[in-house]
DNA sequence: GGAACAGTTACGCCGCGTTAGCGTAG
DNA sequence: GCTACGCTAACGCGGCGTAACTGTTC
């Protein structure tokens, strides 16, 4: 029998989580004095501790820690599927990291050419512009941000697919227009287009944006919120008002591209005269 | 001026974090209407907003953040500075959780080759040996864990140093010798040790650990803690105690090492009969 | 007159660390 | 009798989300 000192040393871990995790019940003690209340572990139990550090490694809560203990008998099956996902969970966190350092470097050597990083809203150009008449084909949904590239490559996926089975013609990049400009838990309401050359009643749409702000990005989707903010900023100088779904244009296909870097997306924002 | 709703629209800030950055004053309203205490945000309060989600980006806690903002006039420099410093970490936290999903693999290939993942314990081997008597070459310090990698390099660099100012001769592979097996803030009193072939009175000391038991690791230091479990265990099962102070032999050396598999660590753990 | 927006206060989340105040083992 | 170790209970942290209730704007 271990004192709960002697099983902190052995294990890495502190006495305060010991006893923390007796109290949510992921590792009791084998024996506890009753009449000091002493927690005394089993050598044994070193193992469960050992599994429990590694596991949380591997960025699981507690709780999926302990809903992985409990189930005594086919873990086997069932630790597998919660690695792998966590495994995928894991790579994802990584390249979201390193997307962050990618530009986190960009921004550190404009700094040090001595570009100041704090007036990059100057820096952003906006022309006014005609934006010409098209005909979408597309799917209108809900889509909560999160989700919005799983919802990118399904949609147009979809729309893809479409146009080859009725063999329409593209007629320019896919784009997407946001209709509510809301910021809320329920998703944006979000519109996948394809322009294509063809009119079909009832399939196709016509859209006539009309005079919009337009603004071509280079790079990270990451600086697509700064467009916005310069773009509303500008209206605001210039004396327009939004008339209309802010729409994206996405000239470079984020799907082949090996680099964000690479990527260009234009932001038009339909406006009129106040 | 905008409204709460619509400057979170904007930037992709939730009203409530809006609402939650002005009471810690990261970035307050340019007005608050005295009567209904309506917020109103100013067109160039975007910047702000934007710089403020751009250094969270980069893990920027809000309160370093506030500091950065405050810190007007040179903060060119300043910034500078933190960002390089945050860059540094963001490089780190990505090579540990690299590592992680290393091992992570490693376990899935193990489960799906029919290995028992929670069997581990039981595949770590241990031997009973009579260890050689050995001069060592030493300092002594207290040494936090988390800074154990950086006073190993700059320890053992010293020691290094003074080999060659000495002129002695190396007998075999740094080790490690930890003194403490507390597990406490003060760290662990460890001790950093080069075997050498001479012996110089006041500068080296008899290191005679005599009956041990030894364990050889190969792969990454955060399997360490298994091997001392499992030597607890075979020392409480063969009816043996400790009997002095743990000590690791780093075979292969780290900083010559691209892959953590190819480490090959001798863990000692000096026993006697109860 | 109702929807959508605004406000406040208070509590919850995770994974412990940190007092504070006390009893116990060796 | 001292020191190291053990106990409990309560609060704090970061960064908000959520709930509950109320007031305001359009």
């Amino acid at each position: 029998m271990l004192s709960i000192g002697e099983f902190s040393r052995i294990c890495k871990v502190s006495t305060k989580t010991l006893r923390y995790y007796a109290k949510i019940g992921l590792i009791t003690p084998a024996e506890v004095n009753q009449e000091n209340g002493y927690r005394y572990y089993a050598i044994d139990q070193l193992e469960r501790m050992l599994f429990i550090n590694r596991l949380k490694n591997y960025q699981f809560s507690l709780e999926e820690i302990k809903d992985l203990l409990n189930t005594d008998k086919q873990q086997a099956e069932k630790l597998l599927i919660a690695l792998e996902m966590k495994k995928a969970t894991l790579a994802e966190n990584i390249s979201k990291l390193e997307n962050k350092l990618q530009q986190l470097d960009a921004d550190l050597s404009n700094l040090q050419h001595g570009q100041p990083f704090m007036n990059y809203l100057e820096k952003i150009p906006v022309q006014i512009v005609e934006a010409p008449t098209l005909t979408l084909l597309s799917v209108r949904e809900m889509v909560k941000e999160e989700a919005f590239s799983q919802a990118y490559s399904q949609y147009f996926g979809e729309l893809f697919e479409k146009i080859q089975r009725e063999q329409l013609s593209i007629a320019a990049p896919p784009m997407v227009l946001f209709h509510s400009q809301e910021f809320s838990e329920a998703g944006l309401d979000t519109e996948f287009a394809i322009p294509v050359k063809e009119t079909l009643p009832g399939t196709t749409r016509l859209f006539q944006p009309g005079k919009c702000l337009k603004t071509r990005l280079q790079g990270a989707y990451a600086n697509l919120v700064d467009v916005y903010a310069k773009q509303r900023k500008y209206a605001e100088e210039a004396g327009y008002q939004s008339n209309g779904a802010l729409y994206e244009v996405y000239v470079v296909d984020p799907s082949e591209v090996t680099c964000e870097n690479e990527l260009i997306t234009e932001i038009y924002y339909p406006v009129k005269k106040q």
